[in-house]
DNA sequence: TCAAAAGCTTCAGTCTCTGGAGATATCTTG
DNA sequence: CAAGATATCTCCAGAGACTGAAGCTTTTGA
């Protein structure tokens, strides 16, 4: 059995995190020992890697909680993992899209500047008058 | 004057966000009407408005604040909107490359499964096991 | 055996809002 | 001018995903 602190050190994942994580039923609370401390199998610890892993990729708690729901039913169709994969892969690519046009607006805006005093600079100016960009975002 | 409502249609900015803001000290505290509501100047509005921008740009709150306190001394040097603008592309440019990390990685996972049942599935199997992932993210 | 390290619970804070409850104010229409 | 509709007021809680501290108890290991 594994305390808290060996699920933390091998799963990367902070230990008030892992109670939070238990806290919102990511994970099953485990047994705990004569002194009420908590001690976790190796299967939890697979979960918790699993959860840590996703989380990296960047999807949410709540689309990990259904992905946990299924990696414990095998033998259930993949179709929904693959609506959770593509549905995670479109908010990134709009992400992605958004960051590029004010990644776009925002050089143009810093270059465009020669001004001497806050007053005149081309930042302030746009800042102030969304009229002064080139895209919308 | 204008009601907090009229602030509200004319910047695009939610009436309780406007009271956020006031409360977050990034505009001032507007004169009341007799019976206690809030009147904004029309500088107000333009505050607003820039602030409004700001956030569309993807700037914190904090920096937004440092930028209003500029735009109130047009006669500061520039430099430090041009520090704060830096600073936010760099930040951008990081979240731009992770998100790409991110959606190549997904792209491939998914492409890759050909399985018929979850326990199969590519995008579970790979979850389980950052090994099998080809860059870090 | 006894101190250090690790764990426990509970609460508060992060950031940027957003929404609701219940009371009051203002505006519109008859 | 009165009634009814709309807007606003304050205060509080919740979102997501944690993170940290306070103050106490348990476990570990020299
Ligand atoms: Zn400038
Ligand atoms: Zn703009
Ligand atoms: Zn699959
Ligand atoms: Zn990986």
């Amino acid at each position: 059995m594994l305390s808290i602190g060996e699920m933390s050190r091998r799963s990367g994942v902070k230990v008030p995190t892992i109670r939070y994580y238990e806290q919102m039923n990511l994970i099953d609370a485990p047994e705990r020992s004569a002194g009420n401390q908590r001690r976790y199998t190796h299967a939890a610890l697979d979960r918790l890697t699993f959860i840590r892993h996703a989380r990296d990729l960047g999807l949410s708690l709540e689309a990990i909680r259904e992905l946990v729901r299924l990696s414990e039913n095998p033998a259930m169709p993949h179709d929904e993992a693959h609506r959770i994969a593509t549905s995670h892969l479109a908010a990134i690519r709009e992400r992605i899209a958004r960051l590029k046009r004010l990644e776009k607006e925002l050089t143009r805006v810093e270059a465009n500047c020669h001004a001497d005093q806050a007053g005149d600079c081309n930042i302030m100016q746009v800042l102030a008058d969304h009229g002064r960009c080139e895209t919308e975002h």
